[in-house]
DNA sequence: CACGATGCTTGAA
DNA sequence: TTCAAGCATCGTG
């Protein structure tokens, strides 16, 4: 194991406080301040307040909602996680902005065609919400399916990204 | 062992 | 043809 620092801060968004955490390797966290995994994580990891490494995601984020900038793409370091949550959150990286995948999508390209409910329970546990964009994953019949921090907000997001619906 | 951020199938209107 | 309920299936805690 590293002996890595880890620094955070939370932010105040129209979209309410956001917690987010980061050490050299790369953004590790972005979730609502209210999260439970949060206040778990300042206890194990002890993080240092402030941003140093990628402080541009602070504007990147308040910009993105305002639909002012797209997101830029910033190194992520999952520091937690199995091995077939990382697979999946890996997926979902990939998918463009603006666009969307469906959950049977990702069961297939991580060559899992049936555990297309095990994908929905991995990606309900995306600890970096926007950046590894969860929310651009929709059912197959193109129904919004559900979001970890509540359906309304995963509207917003694809929202704001201008999400084609099929129709 | 019992759950899910699913998806197919089936059967009643 | 629409819709809801049933169930197959798989990784987690």
């Amino acid at each position: 194991m590293l002996n890595q620092s880890f620094y955070f801060e939370e932010i105040n968004t129209k979209i309410g406080n956001i917690f987010i955490l980061e050490n050299q390797k790369g953004i590790c966290v972005v979730s609502p301040l209210k999260d439970k995994r949060v206040k778990k994580i300042k206890i194990e990891l002890n993080p240092i307040q402030g941003l140093v490494y990628y402080k541009k995601i602070k504007l990147n984020i308040i910009r993105f909602l305002d639909q002012k900038e797209k997101l830029f793409k910033f190194p992520i370091d999952f520091i937690y996680g199995t091995n077939f949550q990382i697979s999946v959150w890996k997926q979902l990286i990939k998918i463009p902005y603006g666009s969307f995948s469906t959950y049977s999508s990702i069961a297939s390209k991580i060559k899992n065609m049936n555990a297309i409910r095990a994908v929905g329970n991995a990606v309900g546990k995306n600890p970096v919400m926007i950046f590894v964009p969860c929310h651009r994953v929709l059912t197959k019949s193109g129904n919004l399916g559900g979001y970890a921090w509540g359906v309304s907000l995963k509207k917003k997001l694809l929202d704001i990204e201008n999400t084609k619906r099929d129709g």
